[in-house]
DNA sequence: CTATTCCTTTGACATAAATCAAAAACTAAA
DNA sequence: TTTAGTTTTTGATTTATGTCAAAGGAATAG
């Protein structure tokens, strides 16, 4: 999805506002398993993923890989704490399927959000919906078994969920790969 | 915590703005065990505590309450996804000692919202420290031993973890209430 | 095209936490 | 204070999922 389409979906931007906001943006593409920030960094930028697949996820302290969250097409991609706060990520962003994106700075953002009430209302009920996701897959997590999460999981990436390597899946819900091998049988 | 003080504690409102705000809510004492809303209904009223504490809960399949969130002092409570999205609430909330609130319609914050630029920006400023929380939550939850997750409840609520039911705690953690009665032992 | 590396599946076994059941300890009411 | 109700603790057993180990398939680079 488009990211004027993806704004004025939200919130009915005029076409100059609409001009100004995109103005702030640029267009990048970044290939497979490129990574835009490392554990610790201060996320200083916010993408737009117009197609392809990005991932956030953790390092345990065992060394293994935790996927946290997948951004498809018509998603922002941040480390949202990191990003709006300005503290060190607890998330590596990383690129996993060749991308198109749209980046802007926390700056510019910011700058966006006090010269138009609209886009703090934008601001607003994106993180609202971001809210109402991580609440849904925190009730999978908690309350259903390996086999409903993953249930859960087709339900919430439909267009994802065939296109990303099992581990990241598997760690996403929660679960081994080895289990989640075992339900997709 | 008192809502004027957390109001300008996140946005600098003036005391002509601030007191337009706070004329919109309203002051009301709740007695333990008051229900504020059904799981099914639409929630139309945001909360503020002043004093006292509160809960989110659902009832599973099997008719066994899950605790989805505490409030305590100097917090908003609703069913976020149900107040914004005017949704029917997939929780209950329920008062769980005698409190003082301030409530707020969802027309009435609507109109703070448009009128306001200012709130806006708080809104979204709270949204998002609410998203950080859940993440928090989820993290514990899918990452860490019954144990852990019982120590990041008392980090995060270190004010409510003892005056509430073990079973509600629990409950809230995603383990059985043997297993936290063991724990805590 | 072939070799190396990565990803997925399968099997055997271990374990944290759930379930079931009942006793003990509080709380609130009469 | 006694009674009834609720909440918490303790014990025995079960179970879903994790861990460890190895083999089979796919993908990628040279």
């Amino acid at each position: 999805m488009n990211i004027s389409d993806f704004l004025t979906s939200i919130v009915p931007f005029d076409s100059a506002e609409l001009g100004d906001i995109l103005s702030c943006f640029e267009k990048k593409k970044f290939s497979k398993n490129t990574m835009l920030i490392e554990q610790g960094e201060i996320c200083k930028t916010l993408y737009f993923i117009e197609s392809g697949i990005g991932r956030s996820y953790f390092l345990k302290k065992d060394g293994k890989e935790v996927t946290q969250w997948f951004f498809g097409s018509g998603k922002f991609m941040s480390s949202v704490d990191s990003f709006f706060q300005q503290t060190p990520s607890l998330y590596y962003l990383e690129i996993i399927e060749d991308s198109v994106v749209y980046s802007i700075s926390k700056s510019k953002m910011d700058e966006l959000f006090s010269k138009y009430h609209k886009m703090e209302h934008f601001g607003r009920q994106v993180s609202i919906e971001m809210l109402t996701k991580v609440v849904n897959k925190l009730n999978a997590i908690q309350f259903q078994t390996a086999k409903e999460r993953y249930e859960y999981m087709l339900e919430e990436f439909p267009d994802i969920s065939h296109r990303v390597a099992l581990g990241h899946i598997a760690s996403y819900l929660g679960m081994t790969q080895e289990t989640l091998s075992r339900i997709r049988r």
